[in-house]
DNA sequence: GCCGATTTGTCCGTATGTATC
DNA sequence: CGATACATACGGACAAATCGG
C-alpha cells in the first residue's frame, strides 16, 4: 500500500508541514523543484499537493506558488473526523475508556427500521447497543444494525472489543464507503437511562450507512454523543471540484 | 471555468446517476468505454470518477467495475454541507427567510478574541451579529468577525443581504479555503435572548476560519443553530487517500 | 485451482493553456 | 511584455486485482 510514489510525497510533505520545516504562511518549492527532490514527474507531485489542499494543509493559485496554511492547534477534544475511531480518539486524549454491551439481539427489519437504516423490510439484522464510557462516565450511546448475512458470528465479546477488527481481520470483509450524517436531537428516555447527561437535554448524533467493497450495505450506525464529547472538523474549498 | 473536459464528464455522470439512468447498485461502463463516449483519454475519465467516489456516488475496486451507490433520499432538512449557504438551503427547502442584523461594530482584537478567532491581538475587526429567521422563527444566530483591512466597507445593508456577494463581486476577493469545526454547547443567555429555543437547551455550533487566495485569514465565523435546524452530511472512504 | 482476458491503479513523458509576477 | 508556475489533457506502459471458463 505504501509503495505508491504519490503516498511518499504526500506523507513527506505532510510531515514537513506539521513539524514546521515548511512553516505557516511560507511557500513550498515549485512543483518542478519538487519533482527533482522526489525524482518523479510533475503529475505525481501535483496529485500529492492536491490531496494536501483538500485536507487543509496547502493552498494553491494558478501562476503563483503553493502556500502553507496549516497551523498546529492545541486540542484536548473528542474529535470525530473522517478517520479516528472512538478508541483512537480516547487514546489520543489520554482517557481511560471501556465499552459495555447492553443489547445484542437478532431482529427482522420492519418498515420503521427499514426506513431509518436503509435496509430492506425482512432483512435479518443484529441489533447491537453499546455504552461508551470515558474516564468512568457514560457519555456515548452506540446503536448499530448489522446485516447478518454479511457479518455472521458477532458475539458479545466481539462487540465489547471491536466489531470492525472482526469484520476486517476474521471475516476478511473489505470496507469501502460510509455515508454519514450529523444531527442533534432531544435526548430520549433511553438516552437518559443509559447516559450521564448532567444538564444537557440534547445529544449529537452521527448516523451512517456503511458499504463493503461489493457495494452491499452491511451496517447502519448511530452514535449518540453528549454534546461536550463531540467535535467534528473539516476543510472546505469553495467553488472547485478537485 | 466550465470548459474543463473533466467537469463535463463529472457533471454528465452525476446527472445520469441522479436521474437513475445509471441506477443504484448497477455498474458503469468500463473506463475504456467511457473514453469512447466522451472522446478523451482514460486519465480524464478516471479523475471524474474519483471525484464522484469522494462524494459518495460511486465505488470502485481495482479489477472490477465501477458501481453506483447513490440513492436519492427524501430531504426536507436543513443541510450544511460543504457547499450550500444559508440562503441556498432555505430556498431549496421552500422556506421563507430573512436576516436581521443585531450588531455591526468595529472592535480591536484582545487576547480572548484572538485566541478564539485566530486573528492577532490588535487586529481591527468588524463584529457582526445576525439572526436568521426561517418561516418567521428565529433559529440561527450568526456571529462573525471580519478583518477590516481585507473587507473594508461592510454596512448594515450588506450584512443583511450577503457579505460574501460583496466580498467576491465588489471587492473582488478570491475566497479559497475554510476550516470548519462542528461542536455543540449549552445555550448562553445571549442565545436565549435572540433565538426561539423552545425546549432545547443546547445549540449546534459551526465555527470556521476562512482564508482568501493570498493566504490571509479574513474571517472567523460562528453559526449557532437550533438543533432541529442543523444537518451535516458527508462521505468517508476508509483506508485510502485519493 | 489455474490461466488468460478484463478492468482499474499508478506513473511516465510531453504538450499546450492560462494566471501571476 | 516575457518569465515563471500552475492546470489540464494526451498517449503509452506496466502493475495489480478481479472474474469467468
Amino acid at each position: 500500500m505504501a509503495k505508491r510514489k504519490f503516498d511518499e510525497i504526500y506523507t513527506d510533505l505532510k510531515n514537513k508541514i506539521e513539524t514546521q520545516e515548511y512553516s505557516f504562511n511560507s511557500c513550498l518549492p515549485s512543483e518542478v523543484e519538487l519533482t527533482k527532490i522526489y525524482g518523479c514527474v510533475r503529475g505525481t507531485v501535483h496529485r500529492a499537493v492536491k490531496a494536501l489542499i483538500e485536507r487543509g494543509y496547502l493552498q494553491m493559485r494558478q501562476g503563483s506558488r503553493i502556500r502553507v496554511i496549516f497551523e498546529p492547534v492545541e486540542r484536548n477534544i473528542f474529535r470525530v473526523g473522517g478517520i479516528e475511531s472512538f478508541k483512537e480518539a480516547a487514546l489520543r486524549n489520554g482517557f481511560t475508556y471501556f465499552t459495555k454491551v447492553v443489547k445484542l439481539e437478532k431482529v427482522v427489519a420492519d418498515e420503521e427500521i427499514a426506513t431509518k437504516t436503509g435496509f430492506k423490510i425482512g432483512d435479518e439484522l443484529y441489533d447491537v447497543r453499546r455504552i461508551r464510557c470515558i474516564d468512568g462516565k457514560a457519555l456515548i450511546f452506540d446503536k448499530n444494525y448489522f446485516l447478518i448475512s454479511a457479518t455472521k458470528g458477532i458475539t458479545e465479546e466481539i462487540a465489547e472489543k471491536s466489531i470492525y477488527d472482526y469484520l476486517e481481520n476474521t471475516l476478511r470483509m473489505k470496507i469501502a464507503t460510509s455515508k454519514r450524517r450529523i444531527t442533534a436531537e432531544l435526548a430520549t428516555a433511553e438516552d437518559k437511562n443509559f447516559l450521564e447527561l448532567d444538564d444537557y437535554n440534547c445529544l449529537v448524533i452521527i448516523s451512517g450507512r456503511v458499504f463493503n467493497a461489493d457495494g452491499i450495505q452491511f451496517e447502519y450506525t448511530e452514535s449518540r454523543h453528549r454534546p461536550d464529547y463531540f467535535c467534528f472538523e473539516d476543510t472546505a474549498t469553495r467553488h472547485k471540484i478537485i
